[in-house]
DNA sequence: TCCTCCAGATGAAACATTTCATAAACCGGG
DNA sequence: CCCGGTTTATGAAATGTTTCATCTGGAGGA
C-alpha cells in the first residue's frame, strides 16, 4: 500500500513489463496474450484506473462529450438529456451538461467553456450557430444551423401531415395549425409545413396562426373566440405545434366551454408524458427521443468525419392521449 | 497565426514574462500589476484559455464535479439539475451529469466512473451510501447517509407539520397521510412524522397508508373505496408524500366522482411545476430548490472541510394550487 | 558608494499518460 | 547453426500546467 493513486509506472512495474505495454493495453491496441493478462492482473491487484487528466492532456481524447441544452426543466429535453447520458455511457463516455436558458449569451459563454474544456465534441441544442468553426465534432439536434454540421431531427414535416392525416380519419372538417414563436423558427415550421400541405391536398380548409417572438398568447384567445362568433367554435381539429401548447390551449377552451375531444379534436407534437410516468398531456405526434439521442451519439463518435450525413430524420408516431376521439 | 491553440509558454513569450508568471495571473496569485497587464492583453490578443486537462494533470483541482441523480425525467430532479449546473458554472466548476434510474448497480458504476475521471467532488442524491470512504468530498442532496457525510435537505417534518396546519385551517376534520415506498425510506417519512405529531397534538382523527416497496397503487383505491362506505368520502383532507402521488390520487378520486376541492382537499410535496410553467400540478409544500442546489454547491466547494454541518435544512413553503379551498 | 534585504520574477522539475523510433525476440529457410 | 526479415516490446520524448528553489533589481541604511 503505497498510500497514493497508483500510476501507469507502478503497474508497469508490479507486471513486470514496460510502461508503453501497460499504455497499449488500456487502449486495446496489439499486444502479446502473455502481456496483456499480467498487466490485467497487475492491474486489478493495485485497484489501478486510468488518469483521464494526463490522457486527455496527452492525446487530446477526453472520452467526454459537451451536451448544450436550452433547460432541462422541459419534459423533452430532460428525456433528451437522459437518453444522452445513457448512450454516451454505454459508450464509455460522460457528459457533460451545459444549460444555457436559451440566451445566446450563455450560449457563447458555453463554447467558451467547452473549448477551454477540451471536450471530444459537443451535442447541441441551440438557437445560434454556434461559432466552433468545426474546430470540434459538433452534432446538431433539430435544428439544421449550416451545411457542415450535422443535423439529427425527428421527421417534422412528415409528423405535421400525420397529424393532418389523423384529424381528418377521425372526422375533422375545419382544422387549425397553431404555433409559438418561441421555439426554432425552421425545424418547428416543418411542422406546419407539412400539415397545411396535407389540408391543400386533401382539400380541406384550415387556419394557421403563427406567433411571433413575445407576442402573447393573448392572440390565440381572440382567435378562438372569433371563431365562437357562431355561439359554438367553427373548428373541429387542432394541430399544436407542441403538447405545451397544446396543454395550455386546453385550457382556453375549458374556460370557453369548448368540450375537448367531443366538440374540438387537439393533437399536439412532442411525445412529452407526466412526471417519467406513462401518461401524455394529449394526443400527440411522438418523437424517438431515445433513437435521436442514440443517433446523435453515434453521428458524433464516428470516427471518420469526412462523410457523414448532413441530415438524419427519424420517424414519429402518432399516440392517443385523450384529446382526440381514439 | 500558429494553427495551433495557443498555450502558456506563447503567452509568456508574447507578453516577454516568464512562464511562471503566466500561470500566476490566471490563478490570481500576487504578481506586478504592469506584468498583469502585459499578460492579461498578450493572453486577449492570443485568445488563450487554459487547459484543463494540464491543470488537472499537475494540480488535482479539476474544477469540475459529479453529480449523481436518480434521473431528470422527474420535474423535481429536473430543476435540481438546472439549479446545480448554474450554481456550479457561476463558481466556475462544470457539471458532469450522471444518471442512475435509482438501480444500486448503475450508482456503484458511477462511483467507478467518477474516481477514474477525478473530478473535485461529488453532489448526490442516492440510495446506497455510495462507498467514497472520504475520498472525495461528498455531499447528499435530501438523504442523511451518516454522520460524516454532510446532507442538505427541506425540511421534510416541518413540511409535514405545515401541510396538517393548513388542512385545519382550511377546514378539514378528518385527515389521511399516504405515501408511496418507492422514495428514499427515511426523508419522506418525516415528512409523516411531522404530519402525525401536528394531527395528534391539535387532536384531529386521521389515517396514515405506506405503501411498501412494489406494492401497487390499488392499494389506495381499496383504501379511498373502504371509505366511501358511507356513500361519501368521509375523509375531507389528504396529504401525500409527493406531487406526483397527489396527482395520481386526484384521477382516482375522480373516478370515484369525488370533487376536488369540494369534497375532499388535497396537499402534495415538492412544489414541482407543468412543462417550466407557473403552473402547478396540486396545492402543495414547496422545497425551495434552488437554495438546495446552491447550498450543496457552496457546501461542497468549502475549502475548509473540517467543521462542515452535517445536515442543512431548508425551509418550505405552502403554494395552493387549486385542489384546496385556498 | 556600497552592502543588505526583500519582494517579486524566473524557469526547471514534476505530473501520468501516449507515441514513436529503436531494440529485442522470434521464426523459417538455407 | 546462422542469418534476414518480421513481429512485438521498450523507454525516452513530448504534452501544458503548477510549484518551488533560485535569481534579480531596487530601495534603504551606513
Amino acid at each position: 500500500m503505497k498510500g497514493t493513486t497508483p500510476t501507469m509506472k507502478d503497474v508497469a512495474q508490479e507486471a513486470g513489463v514496460a510502461l508503453g505495454t501497460v499504455s497499449k493495453v488500456f487502449n486495446g491496441l496489439p499486444v502479446g496474450d502473455s502481456y496483456r493478462i499480467k498487466v490485467e492482473e497487475a492491474a486489478k491487484r493495485l485497484g489501478y484506473q486510468v488518469n483521464q487528466y494526463a490522457r486527455g492532456l496527452r492525446s487530446g481524447k477526453t472520452y467526454n462529450v459537451a451536451v448544450i441544452l436550452p433547460g432541462v426543466n422541459h419534459p423533452f429535453f430532460a428525456a433528451l438529456a437522459q437518453h444522452l447520458c445513457t448512450a454516451l455511457m454505454q459508450r464509455e463516455h460522460r457528459m457533460l451538461l451545459y444549460v444555457t436558458a436559451s440566451h445566446p449569451d450563455a450560449e457563447r459563454e458555453c463554447v467558451g467553456m467547452v473549448r477551454q474544456n477540451k471536450v471530444d465534441g459537443v451535442i447541441g441544442l441551440t438557437y445560434n450557430p454556434l461559432t466552433l468553426d468545426g474546430e470540434l465534432p459538433f452534432v446538431s439536434i433539430d435544428r439544421c444551423l449550416g451545411p457542415d454540421i450535422p443535423c439529427v431531427a425527428a421527421d417534422n414535416y412528415g409528423g405535421g401531415r400525420l397529424a393532418a392525416e389523423k384529424l381528418i380519419e377521425l372526422g375533422c372538417t375545419r382544422l387549425a395549425f397553431l404555433r409559438t414563436g418561441s421555439a426554432s423558427p425552421s425545424e418547428t415550421d416543418k411542422r406546419g409545413d407539412g400539415f397545411e400541405m396535407t389540408c391543400r391536398s386533401r382539400n380541406i380548409p384550415y387556419d394557421a396562426l403563427r406567433l411571433n417572438d413575445g407576442e402573447d398568447y393573448a392572440r390565440f384567445r381572440a382567435f378562438f373566440q372569433e371563431h365562437m362568433a357562431a355561439g359554438r367554435l367553427d373548428i373541429d381539429g387542432i394541430f399544436c405545434s407542441t403538447d405545451l401548447l397544446a396543454w395550455q390551449v386546453q385550457g382556453m377552451l375549458s374556460e370557453l366551454g369548448v368540450r375537448v375531444p367531443e366538440d374540438v379534436q387537439i393533437i399536439g407534437f412532442d411525445g412529452v408524458r407526466h412526471f417519467d410516468q406513462d401518461k401524455l398531456y394529449c394526443s400527440t405526434i411522438v418523437q424517438p427521443t431515445r433513437k435521436l439521442a442514440e443517433t446523435a451519439v453515434d453521428l458524433l463518435l464516428t470516427k471518420d468525419r469526412s462523410n457523414i450525413p448532413a441530415l438524419v430524420c427519424l420517424p414519429v408516431s402518432y399516440a392517443p392521449g385523450g384529446t382526440t376521439r381514439e
